[in-house]
DNA sequence: TCCAATAGTTCCGTATTTTCGAACTACCGT
DNA sequence: ACGGTAGTTCGAAAATACGGAACTATTGGA
């Protein structure tokens, strides 16, 4: 019944790692992913409410095209889960580091 | 002879330094800077040749305002320094683990 | 001292990117 | 089929980045 939105990207940059984490509510919805290994809906790990709905939705396509997120359909929503696998296989300890410091 | 173009700012971010970090040409500046802990001229560390000297300028702007470069003139020179100590103090292990995957 | 060369910065117009409202699509429950 | 919820796409306005031209600052040489 859950089917991805889109298929995850394979080659994974840094710069665009870490431009995709260079935005305030970027790595907040991030580090809401981060504690949530099932995933969480767009509106459900949004950074704060008061964005537009369009704002948060070009947000998490960065976070997708930068290879940091995937998205699967389940029923009305899509459910976005963070690639710490992929992100640790490609550049192993940067993840864990980013989000150690961003407590 | 040599004394600071700006005070070196002592509030950083993770944002402002993923951001910076964030573009190929001012990761490409900070991984010349890795290598010489005295500093490098702008144009020394430049990232490649062809850029106009207006954005490589802006480029040293954006990453001493993050705080990851502090600059000194020295003659016709600024000298760029990584702050590898302000940093690792404020974020430990970040840009070491950044550098690391970098390669 | 005056001049030319070198290294960067600032200014400013253009180009790209980001933001958000409005309209649209998709799915569920009734 | 209808209404409600979740997100995306479109288009225009606001914000930001790029780069050429002009400017400042310093050095070395005539």
């Amino acid at each position: 019944m859950a089917f991805f939105v889109h298929p995850a990207r394979d080659d994974i940059s840094l710069v665009g790692v870490l431009n995709a984490l260079g935005d305030p509510a970027r790595l907040a919805i991030v580090k809401n992913l981060a504690e949530k290994p099932d995933g969480m809906s767009c509106g459900g790990a949004a950074p704060c409410d008061g964005m537009a709905r369009s704002t948060l939705s070009n947000h998490y396509r960065v976070l997708r095209e930068s290879g940091l997120i995937f998205q699967v359909k389940k029923g009305v929503e899509n459910i976005n889960t963070l690639r710490r696998d992929d992100l640790e296989a490609r550049f192993p300890g940067l993840l864990t580091q980013i989000l150690k410091v961003a407590d």
